[in-house]
DNA sequence: CTTTTGACAGCGT
DNA sequence: CACGCTGCCAAAA
């Protein structure tokens, strides 16, 4: 199965529970393969479902154009935001936690990625 | 095949 | 707080 570091990627994020939030560099740290702009990369060929939302940067913004529609998705899962700025996440506040159910299951896709041979 | 781009991060200034 | 610079490496050109 021709399953790479995307793919990886998107298995990840579908993860993130609503009402939390990760980072970029936190998505290649949970995948223990890559690093933020990696991740970034695979975002931006993101599949339409995925909630991207979820994922912003480590200040807890995001690029401007995706984060105006981000916004709304964060007040409706109820999402800390920071200060007067509802385009800016809390963080840690808001970050995931992963639980011990988790990390297996992120263990199990690190597991898959095949390291482009 | 090579080169450039980029939904980033951390540190220095 | 704001830039600027550098490292990182998958994707797209």
């Amino acid at each position: 199965m021709g399953y790479e570091f995307t793919q990886a990627v998107y298995d990840v994020v579908t993860l993130v529970p609503a009402g939390t939030a990760v980072t970029y560099g936190d998505v290649a740290e949970l995948l223990g393969a890559g690093g933020p702009r990696q991740v970034g990369a695979a975002m931006s060929t993101a599949p339409a479902g995925l909630p991207w939302w979820r994922v912003v940067r480590a200040d807890g913004t995001l690029r401007e154009d995706l984060a105006e529609r981000a916004a709304g998705r964060w007040r409706a899962e109820g999402l800390p935001c920071r200060g007067g700025d509802p385009e800016r996440l809390r963080f840690p506040e808001a970050r995931w936690q992963p639980s011990e159910a988790d990390f297996e299951a992120l263990d199990a896709i690190a597991a898959r990625l095949i390291p482009k041979v």
